[in-house]
RNA sequence: AGUCCUGUAGCUCAGCUGGUUAGAGCGCUACACUGAUAAUGUAGAGGUCCGCAGUUCAAAUCUGCGCAGGACUACCA
């Protein structure tokens, strides 16, 4: 017959993984447990693509776990789960990572080095570590398919995202228009926000800075304002160059402002200010000093060292919202209804951390300022006037240039940086401003500030906020469909979903889709030169007609290129519709819509596949998973895409996991050195301990700090215990040829433990496979590990030993193999979606041996389904009892200083329901032979012999007694046993408070018992055990009877005897044990497989059985 | 700066809708067990449940304000 794999002596995980991987490949089991499930009873899972880029780490390893686990679940729950993997291909990284390995820089592009060159160095570079991604997918068994991988440069990921534009396109949600961007006019470029992040682009610089006057218009003032004259609002900017392009002020609601009256100092005229009241010392300081009568403000005199104020009115900012004020410096207006300038409007970004606690707003130049001018009802326009072609501008040109509309100033470059060394003028615009500003009473202050500000990392020289031409997704159109649909989606944790990505959708801004760059998808707009005419190309055959037609009326001999990317795209001219050529818009679009594409790209829909979609069968998916970082990237971009072209979800369950950190909680990075390597983790604890102690040690979206010694615990703890537990059976199995050839032992046929353990297994499998559907893997692990560890090894492994090693291949023995084979098999499978290799290794161990089963391995399983039949409740309190009742007897023994293996006569049991007799005494046996005691007695009858003691239930009488609690707890504790009697007897007990009267129940009180009068007691809840400590001299000489067997044993071990080879003992004389052998030599012979002992002088070992008795004990083979 | 998350024993974590001795594992200490043995059991020590205020008869749990750590987003007149 077969045998039980022992070849393990001791538990090897890295071992197995080898051993699994192996046998994975051989056997082609990720394809079977695939395939062998229907086509129409899918379950869609999609893969994040990562970028090859890069390094895998030790996170992807836990990422990767996640969505490991639940795609085999659902698996082995009858899902067919196809796992396209996937690859990130696009971006500013790979791009990065390029320039630095040429050591070029993007101005290179196009001159050094062809686009063609490039993008064809991007294109080998980004799969550069792909091996290894491959290698870790492997190691950690994760299954997913790499064969067959969508890529998003191909030809057919980008035709199907240019459809997925096209399709917005055609709603009318793509458009191209303005947002405040950094941008740096010396090198004529947008910059992306990681581009500012480089390191040395944040730089100090000392700039002019202004507190402006803006005059305010009498007849728009609130009441409480009229009286005083005119009346300026201070406003503070470190540019005063964007001072012409003002157009509101904004105050923030909530904040207090006052009205001062003081002196210019520049002009000396008496002016009345408002300025954020937490700001009036830092704004008056030094040359001004705070009066408090008109009179000394009044005695001003010109000559005076300080010029006096006086506060005179406070109130909030939500007053001066609407006051309208003259515009500060008149060059220009706005074209668009430009009698909505020049208000006071609210803004929550006002704070009174700095300048006056107004902010100086100019839509064109700020990005907040955009915001609230656009939030502002009426909307405040921003300063854009037309050009030569009636285009909106702002008045500054693309290269940094006031534009003439600005007479004196007109043509000058709003920084000095930005002129060519040597030509910059003495006095830069700001300083022109400054002084104009002072001349004509509208400066309150000018000075000097340092202050931080970006710097364009090529050129050096100051960044712009500058409003550019940018192609958006009117993602705002769709907002509510957006939120509406995020409502059905199952986000784990919830408030990744309700609060984070709630909010972000609340707070929706157009996507910003272009990016000026080489390598990354075209944006498949061609237009006029003048802008008139343009046309969305939804696909390659599109893109042929349309070739075509404009080759025949322009005369062109083009074709489609093979390759989409830049630079061959962008030589395409189409033609418009009234015959003029279109060039195509030469931005890349945002990879982030590369990704957030992948259901529909990843199968080249619709030019393919189209059922795929349409019919629901890979949309939208069941279950991803991701970081939680990619909450507003992956995350959002497939709801976006998905809400915005089909009106659906992408996604029905989405896992947004934790960050890994290292052991102390302190982010990895290769500057510290904590970074873990993924590869030698698996290697020296094998990916299942290394799954498993990721998912056990804390939920997957709570950060996890990472430990080797935690994955080592796991391994002793978990596994180790699994491992132990199976060579036991394997062991026993073997020897008694066990081989579950046998009918099933019906469950009331075996014993009472078994149908215990059967029960709990059942009630483990219930859990589990409802966490796993409810995307809690980490409950699962913990009560996987709970129940093998403490239930099935510690408890049901314990207690049955003997049944396994014990006499004849009785029925009963045979159901304990049963029994252990069950839990062993369901275990397997119950982990294997955790644990796939060890998983493995064990279902097969079993299987192979007993042929239970067809599969060839646990992964093409069906996932147990809990038999209800099997879960008896009762008995796993009653084994819950007896669990507990054996603590508290060996924990009384401990204190009594007895031996376990000293036989005690009876436990005393209070009893104070009947039931409770009746469940102690179906697990009467187990307790007697766990605490080696012979009787369990009970008592009923507890009048005199032991005390009860009450205690007040706080949840009920909570509700009855309400504040009176305090004083009732106190009286129910003091409760005399005749009145606890009473209450037991009558259920019913009233006590008296402050004159009211209260009617309790049992219910209401918690009775307990208290002590036993010179007996040893321990309490567990509501469970008292008492034992009788008496020791009779037949309990002694038992006692030594074991004693003796115990070291007959170890000799046996010792001296390499086979488990059941039959022996000869000789023992030494001694008066002390020998009653222990002449009344219990049978047993000691029956326990020790021995043939006869005889008492004789012998040269065997001299061994102690009592600290004060030693003999000497031989032992040979019979 | 905003939004969100986290804060319980030396460490890693449980603690459901508020209910009175705040738990587990690891680690530590002591003892025991020994045909699962590089295992195992029992016991012990160890907690201002981040702080403050509030709601309540009752707060680790609810509310507010802080503090610390982290993530994301935005970058500031």
């Amino acid at each position: 017959m077969a045998k039980y794999n022992d070849d393990l002596k001791q538990l090897d995980l890295p071992h197995i993984d080898q051993l699994m991987l192996k046998f994975w490949e051989e056997n082609d089991i990720f394809n079977k447990s695939v395939n062998q499930r229907p086509v129409d009873n899918s379950f869609v899972f999609y893969e994040g693509p990562p970028s090859a880029n890069g390094m895998p780490g030790i996170h992807h390893v836990m990422g990767r776990t996640v969505k490991d686990i639940f795609c085999r679940f659902q698996t082995m729950k009858g899902k067919r789960v196809e796992r396209k993997g996937g690859w990130d291909t696009h971006g500013l990284p790979i791009e990065l990572s390029v320039e630095k390995e040429l050591g070029i820089t993007k101005e290179d592009i196009g001159k050094k080095i062809s686009v063609d060159d490039y993008n064809h160095k991007c294109r080998e570079t980004v799969m550069r570590y792909k091996d290894l991604w491959d290698d870790i997918t492997r190691k950690m068994g994760y299954w997913v398919d790499l064969d067959n991988p969508y890529i998003t440069f191909n030809n057919e990921y980008i035709e199907s995202v240019w459809w997925l534009l096209a399709q917005l396109y055609n709603k009318g949600l793509l458009y191209k228009g303005y947002t405040i961007q950094p941008y740096s006019p010396a090198a004529g470029t947008g910059l992306s926000s990681h581009e500012l992040n480089q390191p040395g682009c944040y730089r100090d610089v000392t700039d002019t800075t202004v507190v402006a006057q803006f005059l305010t218009k009498p007849d728009t003032l609130p009441d409480f304002l009229h009286g005083y004259g005119d009346i300026f609002i201070l406003a503070w900017t470190t540019t005063p160059w964007t001072l012409p392009s003002n157009t509101a002020l904004t105050v923030g609601p909530k904040i207090d402002y006052v009205l001062v009256k003081t002196y210019n100092q520049y002009t000396f005229k008496p002016i009345n200010v408002i300025i954020g009241k937490a700001l009036v010392e830092k704004q008056l300081a030094g040359k001004f000093m705070q009066v408090e009568t008109e009179d000394q403000l009044n005695a001003y005199q010109q000559s005076d060292k300080k010029i006096p104020y006086l506060v005179v009115k406070e109130f909030k900012g939500q007053d001066l919202i609407g006051i309208r004020y003259e515009q500060l410096l008149n060059y220009a207006l706005p074209y668009d209804h430009p009698e909505n300038a020049f208000r006071v409007i609210g803004g929550s970004f006002v704070t009174t951390e700095d300048g006056t606690g107004i902010v100086h707003t100019a839509p064109t130049f700020g990005a907040d300022d955009a915001k609230a001018a656009r939030e502002a009802v009426p909307e405040v326009p921003a300063m854009l006037v037309l050009d030569e072609h009636d285009n909106p501008v702002p008045l500054v040109d693309l290269q940094g240039r006031f534009r003439k509309e600005l007479t004196e100033i007109g043509g000058k470059y709003v920084k000095n940086e930005y002129y060519n060394e040597g030509e910059a003028p003495e006095k830069s615009v700001d300083v022109e401003i400054a002084i104009k500003l002072k001349e004509e009473n509208r400066a309150f202050k000018v000075e000097k500030y340092v202050h931080n500000y970006p710097h364009c990392w090529r050129t050096d020289k100051p960044v712009l906020y500058y409003p550019l031409d940018s192609w958006f997704i009117r993602s705002t159109a769709m907002k509510d469909k957006m939120i509406e649909l995020n409502k059905t989606i199952n986000w784990k944790p919830a408030h990744t979903g309700e609060k984070r990505f709630g909010n972000w959708l609340e707070n929706l801004n157009d996507w910003n889709l272009s990016r000026s760059r080489y390598w990354g998808i075209p944006l498949p707009i061609w237009r006029t030169e003048d802008a008139s005419e343009e046309q969305c190309i939804e696909s390659i055959a599109d893109l042929q007609v349309e070739v075509a037609k404009a080759n025949e009326q322009l005369g062109l001999n083009q074709t489609v290129p093979a390759d989409l990317h830049r630079p061959y795209i962008d030589e395409v001219i189409l033609v418009s519709q009234s015959g003029k050529p279109m060039k195509r818009e030469l931005d890349l679009i945002d990879v982030w819509f590369d990704s957030g594409s992948m259901p529909y790209a990843q199968w080249h829909y619709p030019m393919e596949n189209r059922d795929f979609i349409d019919k629901g069968t890979t949309f939208p998916a069941d279950f991803i998973a991701e970081g939680v970082d990619q909450t507003r990237g992956w995350f959002f971009t497939l709801h976006a895409i998905a809400s915005m072209v089909f009106g659906s979800v992408a996604y029905k369950n989405v896992v947004s996991n934790g960050l890994v950190l290292d052991k102390n909680g302190v982010k990895m990075s290769k500057r510290l050195g904590n970074v873990i390597d993924p590869f030698k983790t698996l290697e020296d604890y094998g990916a299942d301990a290394t799954r498993w102690y990721m998912i056990s040690n804390a939920q997957p979206w709570d950060n996890l700090k990472f430990d080797l010694d935690g994955i080592d615990e796991v391994r002793r703890k978990f596994f180790g215990t699994l491992f132990n537990t199976y060579s036991f059976f394997a062991l026993y199995a073997n020897i008694d040829k066990f081989s579950y050839s046998e009918a099933v032992i019906p469950l009331e046929k075996r014993q009472e433990i078994d149908r215990w353990i059967i029960s709990l297994l059942n009630s483990l499998i219930k859990e589990v496979d409802n966490d796993l559907a409810n995307y809690e893997p980490t409950d699962a692990t913990r009560k996987i590990m709970s129940f093998v560890d403490e239930h099935l090894s510690n408890w049901y492994v314990r207690l049955c030993r003997r049944r396994f090693w014990k006499g004849e291949y009785s029925e009963d023995k045979i159901a304990a193999y049963q029994t252990l084979y069950e839990c062993l098999t369901t275990i397997s499978k119950l982990m294997s979606p955790f644990a796939p290799m060890f998983a493995d290794w064990l279902y097969k161990n079993l299987n192979e041996a007993t042929g239970k089963e067809v599969h060839i391995s646990v992964h093409l399983s069906d996932f147990p389904i809990a038999d209800r039949n099997h879960i008896d409740l009762a008995l796993e309190q009653r084994m819950d009892y007896a669990q507990r009742i054996s603590s508290l007897v060996l924990s009384i023994r401990k204190k009594e200083g007895i031996r376990v293996r000293q036989p005690l006569t009876k436990i005393l049991l209070p009893v104070l329901d009947p039931d409770f007799i009746h469940q102690v005494d179906s697990v009467r046996d187990l307790i007697l032979s766990e605490v080696n005691v012979k009787d369990i007695e009970y008592i009923t009858d507890t009048d005199g012999f032991i005390r009860k003691k009450a205690k007040a239930n706080f949840k009920t009488l909570g509700r009855i007694l309400g504040k009176h609690m305090k004083t009732g707890a106190q009286m129910i504790q003091e409760m005399d046993q005749a009145s606890i009697s009473q209450l037991e007897k009558t259920n019913a007990f009233s006590i008296e408070i402050e004159g009211e009267s209260f009617n309790l129940t049992t219910e209401d009180v918690e009775i307990s018992f208290d002590e036993i009068p010179g007996w040893q007691v321990a309490t567990d809840r509501e469970v008292t055990v008492a034992l009788d400590v008496t020791l009779t001299e037949d309990l002694i000489a038992e006692g030594l009877a074991r004693e003796l067997v115990n070291r007959i044993q170890n000799i046996r071990k010792n001296s390499d005897f086979n488990v059941t080879d039959r022996i000869i003992v000789d023992i030494e004389k001694n008066n002390i044990i020998l009653p222990a052998i002449e009344k219990f030599g049978d047993y000691i012979r029956q326990e020790v497989l021995a043939n006869q002992i005889n008492i004789n002088d012998n040269d065997g070992e001299l061994t102690e059985i009592t600290e004060e008795v030693s003999v000497k004990i031989a032992i040979s083979k019979a």
